[in-house]
DNA sequence: CTGAAAGCGCTTACAG
DNA sequence: CTGAAAGCGCTTACAG
């Protein structure tokens, strides 16, 4: 079945059909209403193909992540595929597996399928690809990721106020005594985040320790690894702010291993607010990243950019970070057995 | 820059172009040559809607599943993607949020993409818009869904092997009252994993008392509700089987509420095999689904019906579930305390 | 308000 | 091994 069909049935032109088909103001009423009950009395599905190839768009958005398994994900897929689907746009989705070689495959292919626009969140980048991407002037968007410094369009988010809280959360429970896990140097957002804990910290005038501050691989292994060298000195933290929640996670497993009850031995504090975090026991206390407004800014901006066929940076504000108190988090009760 | 323009710069027909970028083997060596240097140095992708307008094939896989959000599926969706770009196919991905007549637009949105096939994991169901896809004799594959009498071709997993070896494991730690959390009777793989712990229960001649089972929704809220049921009996199991990890999850936080320390005050064993249950403290054993097997089978057998034309419903093999020992199940040791 | 016709960028049967 | 040409199913500027 396709729109010939359908005109010969309706006894009117193809392009009567594509008018109704498409809304067009210009069909007069009667016919419009006759043509659209054949069109579903008929089944006719119109051919996508064939529409895009025809108006030059494909009405179709790339979402390129690392790796759906990481829980930060899956709610930004979420978001960005609800977002799309509102405007009528469907999502064609990739993931790297961490491997720069595949984002380049992926962006690639996101050429040839001649989408609307690409949004990529990874931690590995690949600084070509993307301007390979950008040669075919395709829409791209960076989520939370890169430097400040990308020629993309860049989501941001400030991590300021999420640290600015948790950590007068846990001054008010009464800790002074606070590590920090970061992550790897070489992430723009692992050198965020330490940067608003400390600030976080100095606001409190609160003192920063070396033996207190771990490096982490951001996995729930190297958190057990960075825990485990903060809980082995003589006068620990009683509170450790962890800068993603898989290595809060990890804190978690060590301080068991070691007998130490959470939160009464030692209150932990994440990053990134997954979900995970209220299923922990207890659950954890987290920083929340707003995954939401995330993918909401990139649909929106991608759009924008291809409405416009300006593929130009796009200046956006920065979104705020927010703490959320679970039951991780408690008064150093028995911090005395600690020294 | 299209077809047209390579052809001219090379001197030869688009035909040979086409050739080339099909890897025809009917073009003369020189000629395949020089052209794949060309179309590198112009940094030429052809257009996709053109191609699949011509070849009335999208080399598009549609996948929907209930919500991404659901630890379940993103290992799904990881293994469905990762299976689909080996055979060079992309993958629109969507979801329903749990709402039927969002299925039935998902499903009519790949219609109209023109897709080669459909997967559907999802516990809600649309019969209709499933029947409405399938006249467009569009290649439909449901995954470990709907009941064995659905007309189309279902990758269905044998809960048996993997319910069996956790009852075993729990037996051998001298585990006798051992408690089960089903799920909602309406749906085919509550009752299939019912049915499978009652018979690992009746090989190993245990008894099954009715104030040992409870149902729960499946989410970590009505695991608490059902574990607490389960414990507040005089003579309360020393283990127990919930029939997902949301739930056993729940289970986990309702023991730590009554003051019972998992596993020594109580073992418990979920089912699925999330990946959260290596972060759980302690970690939860837990039966596996193999997710990754399902993901195979469908984008195989999507593809299958799709060269072969032949939308008919598939026989396949069951898959095996298979138990994973983790810190959540020990000996009883302090069973005394608990009646 | 409607139609005839061109054309989007490919692939392929046919002919040579 | 290669090319000329038809055609996949739409949309749209143009004409009426």
């Amino acid at each position: 079945m396709d729109i010939q069909s359908v005109a010969k049935l309706a006894g009117v032109s193809t392009a009567t059909i594509s008018r109704v088909l498409n809304d067009s103001p210009h069909v007069k009423r009667s016919t419009y209403e006759r043509v659209k009950r054949l069109i579903a009395e008929l089944n006719y599905v119109p051919n996508t193909s064939a529409r895009n190839l025809r108006i030059g768009r494909s009405k179709l958005l790339g979402l390129i992540v690392s790796d759906v398994n990481n829980p930060f994900f899956p709610e930004l897929i979420d978001h960005f595929e609800r977002m799309a689907r509102e405007q009528g746009i469907d999502v064609i989705f990739s993931h790297t597996n961490y491997d720069s070689d595949r984002l380049a495959h992926c962006l690639q292919r996101m050429v040839e399928r001649n989408v609307d626009g690409v949004a990529v969140c990874t931690s590995e980048m690949n600084e070509e690809a993307l301007a390979a991407a950008a040669r075919f002037s395709m829409p791209l968007v960076l989520m939370n990721q890169a430097g400040p410094r990308t020629p993309y369009t860049n989501i941001v988010v400030d991590h300021d106020a999420g640290a600015r809280e948790a950590i007068d959360h846990l001054y008010e429970l009464g800790h002074r005594r606070i590590g920090f896990i970061s992550g790897p140097e070489e992430f723009e957002s692992t050198r965020d985040r330490k940067k608003a804990f400390l600030a976080a910290m100095q606001r409190r005038e609160l003192e920063v320790r070396p033996e207190w501050m771990a490096v982490g691989d951001l996995h729930l292994e190297g958190g057990q690894q960075a825990g485990a060298r903060l809980l082995e000195g003589r006068v620990r933290p009683t509170a450790i702010f962890s800068s993603n929640d898989l290595m809060a996670i990890g804190v978690m497993h060590i301080a068991r291993e070691k007998g130490l009850e959470v939160p009464h031995d030692l209150s932990v504090v994440g990053f990134d607010n997954l979900p995970v975090c209220s299923m922990m026991t207890p659950p954890l206390s987290s920083v929340d990243i707003p995954r939401d407004r995330i993918a909401a800014e990139a649909v929106q901006a991608l759009l924008r950019q291809s409405e416009e066929k300006n593929t130009e940076k796009q200046k956006l504000a920065k979104l705020r970070t927010r703490f959320v108190a679970r039951g991780s988090t408690a008064k150093p009760a028995r911090a005395r057995r600690s020294s």
